[in-house]
DNA sequence: TAATGTACTGAACATGCGTTCAGTACATGA
DNA sequence: TCATGTACTGAACGCATGTTCAGTACATTA
């Protein structure tokens, strides 16, 4: 018998089955019996594990709690190296092994309205914030009037390219979480942080 | 009888419905018979009109991107005023009344990676880009290395309020569709637009 | 006036859903 | 060795769903 703590149980399977399949296609899409077959169980067991199927979907979102706040966590020791100003999500992302259902259901939560994807937005901007402050603390950022509008405008713009990656990819032709696009998203939008829009060395403005 | 185009159909009054449902809780969340109980009519009828669901789902998209199609023509013949490079948003939002569902649907179509709304989209960054280009030609915006990631950039910063409402505003603590949060989010993102972030008259940079 | 066609209803249908439950297999503790 | 409890199956249940269809009402055309 595996033991309780041991992630290869089917209860851990069938959560890790879940959590891709809402990932992908969402939740409501998903079926008890989906699930149960791509986790080689029978639908009756889901249940059993996880009570209801909304059960199964909290115990997911747990999970995934789990994880960030781990992440916040580490990052706020400074284990995580936060580069610059703009960018936990790409070293919270860069965690990630590459076909990993977690940002795919991250966006979902952050979307969602959920209350586990409020908390995670809280969380986030807490973090954000108290980033932005320590850089103003060092002299490196300008106080600016708004601080609260301020760091939630860099947290949005940090976080973009995960909820908008399709359309984005879409429209200016590359995978804005993939290498190339990272790259450009990143000077793109380090090039307005630096110079502002109106001119390189701002005689336009 | 009522004649083909008058809007006072049954058909029209089930897709106006149609539209308000859908856009407060999803296409997957309505089913016929409350969309038909909301119109006043019987379920049958709903399939009589459109056929099947989809066909009704097709028909709301429809119609909401007829909706943008004319606003997009109006603001490419300067009908609609664009104040700054940045608000085609603020634009665009403006010409619904307050309670109107079209803005909640169009941010589930931008969200949901379905055809129409990919089409609004690749749209609304042909417009930005041209909007960009213009001011460039104009001498009121430097070049930027990356026009197209810039577009973007500035396309989405303008969008973000729409997508991300409900967690910006408990976060900042004010709806920034709303009045006073719609003031402040527009001076935070000029604030950074005019001088960049490292310092109010750029010295940090 | 008679015929045609369209708008519309309400009951019914098939399907797929989440969930239940009786029963099996098996590991653990007494 | 026996009792207990947990993991698990597979068939079944009740329900809500999208859709169908026979039938009614009524406006239009001839």
């Amino acid at each position: 018998m595996r033991s309780v703590h041991d992630d290869l149980t089917a209860r851990a399977v069938i959560r890790d089955r879940a959590l891709e399949l809402f990932a992908a296609q969402g939740p409501d899409a998903v079926t008890v019996r989906r699930i149960a077959a791509a986790a080689g169980v029978s639908p009756g067991l889901v249940i059993h594990h996880f009570g209801s199927k909304e059960g199964l979907r909290a115990a997911v979102d747990e999970h995934v709690a789990g994880v960030f706040d781990g992440l916040f966590a580490r990052a706020s020791a400074g284990e995580l190296d936060v580069a610059d100003g703009a960018s936990l999500a790409e070293a919270f992302l860069g965690q990630f092994p590459p076909g990993s259902p977690v940002p795919g259901y991250l966006r979902r939560l952050l979307l969602s309205g959920d209350a586990a994807g409020t908390e995670i937005f809280r969380h986030w901007f807490a973090a954000s914030r108290a980033m932005t402050e320590t850089l103003v603390a060092r002299g490196l950022l300008a106080p600016g009037r708004d601080p609260e509008v301020r760091t939630a405008f860099l947290m949005v713009n940090d976080l973009v390219p995960l909820l908008l990656r399709d359309q984005l990819a879409d429209v200016v032709g590359v995978d804005p979480l993939g290498p190339e696009g990272a790259v450009r998203w990143a000077e793109g939008v380090l090039d307005i942080y630096h110079g502002g829009l109106f001119g390189t060395e701002g005689e336009l403005a």
